[in-house]
DNA sequence: CAACCTATTGTTAGGCC
DNA sequence: GGGCCTAACAATAGGTT
């Protein structure tokens, strides 16, 4: 039926044209959606046809808008003259602030995401020294929060104890045990922490195994901070 | 060779996945050209692999921005159709992804002060003690990569000095030694580090000595975006 | 256009290097 | 990762309905 092997050239006939188009469009979208299933990537797929009408496909657990972001923000670190080039857009204002934005975004991302874990591979030596002194240096701060809260809370129940005659000095060598006991508990190892989900970063992000909402002492103090739904997509 | 039909599902074994991104990756390209050539349309396809890296194809005679800004036309035509301000639609758009956006900026840049010690007065207890724990699972994760580092680097060393007798068992007991000490460097109190600038968020935060854009090593690991015009010519 | 048909060409999984 | 190989699948030109 075919005559010899398929030629890579525009085909001149017009029916001939789209018959063509209807079927491979078809086979290109069904291509997509299996290297996207088959090889879990993110990918997305713009056509559109010489009427001018639209077909698109996007790889799920991403969006076509989070694709051409990220496609923009890779391309704009080569290409600088790409934008000027469509400067006359008239949202470019939007898109353009839209961007540093998602700039600012992925930096902080990634910033995080090296306390999970991820990126370190990035780092230099002497990096990952200054990230290493940077993490102990935030151990201490938890630490000494830690140290205050306790000590609050021992001050409330010594306040109403106060009339039984039990002693700030015990009190005080209780809390400094249990200090002195988290103080010795750093230098043990411990299990790879599984590293966070991609797939949401809710405002704390290390895993308690009390997952609230609103968490009792923060809930008063704190603004409101929602979980960022989304952010890794 | 092949026992029975593609089942389009996520592949499991990783090499095996990569492989065949590799292979189906060039197809979908390829296709994606000869649509483009033999039906004479214009198409943009995108394609981010596991390790991030930007894989696309972009029809001859457009260009993916163009395609892009044709693409969000389209769609934000349709999704706000019945509504008649043009002008506006636009950056409304914009205006609530910005607010989202801004939202999300301040969620992450929230987090990244919990690690420099500001905002812990925020957490509760419990939550305190998690990110206690959350710290020094990062702490393990570093010295891991730390020690990977000078791992790779004596047997680099090692590699160079083969000729020369130097047993690697020296070099392993060298290297044993720095880990150790860096473990015992641990349990040392330190300096407050100085916060970082709420005005801007460079990719590296905690003081490094040499800051720089990007960190040197990533510089060969990133991908660099070769063109894929004229690739299937 | 879309569905179906079929001979033919194209793609690709699984090897191996 | 990239090439190369081969048998087994998959896509598809050209036709018809």
């Amino acid at each position: 039926m075919r005559k010899g092997k398929t030629v890579i050239k525009r085909i001149e006939e017009k029916i001939k044209r789209q018959v063509t188009f209807a079927k491979r469009k078809k086979s290109l979208l069904k291509k997509a959606h299996e290297l996207s299933v088959l090889c879990d990537v993110h990918l997305g797929l713009i056509i559109f046809s010489h009427s001018n009408r639209l077909y698109d496909f996007c790889s799920i657990s991403t969006s076509m808008e989070n694709l051409i972001m990220r496609y923009q923000k890779e391309k704009e670190g080569h290409n600088t003259a790409e934008h000027s080039f469509h400067a006359d857009q008239y949202c470019s204002n939007c898109v353009k602030t839209k961007e540093s934005m998602t700039r600012e975004i992925e930096n902080l991302k990634m910033n995080l995401q090296l306390y999970d874990g991820h990126g370190l591979n990035l780092l230099t030596y002497d990096e990952l020294l200054c990230f290493e002194l940077h993490l102990e240096s935030s151990l201490q701060h938890v630490r000494a929060r830690k140290f205050e809260f306790m000590h609050q809370q021992q001050q409330q129940t010594d306040h109403k104890l106060k009339g039984k005659e039990k002693g700030q000095g015990s009190s005080w060598e209780q809390l400094m045990w249990q200090a002195e006991r988290q103080m010795m508990m750093t230098c043990q190892s411990q299990e790879d922490p599984t590293p966070a989900s991609e797939e949401e970063v809710p405002f704390l992000r290390w895993g308690s195994t009390h997952r609230r909402s609103a968490p009792p002492l923060a809930a008063t103090t704190r603004p409101n901070y929602r979980p960022i739904t989304s952010l890794y997509l």
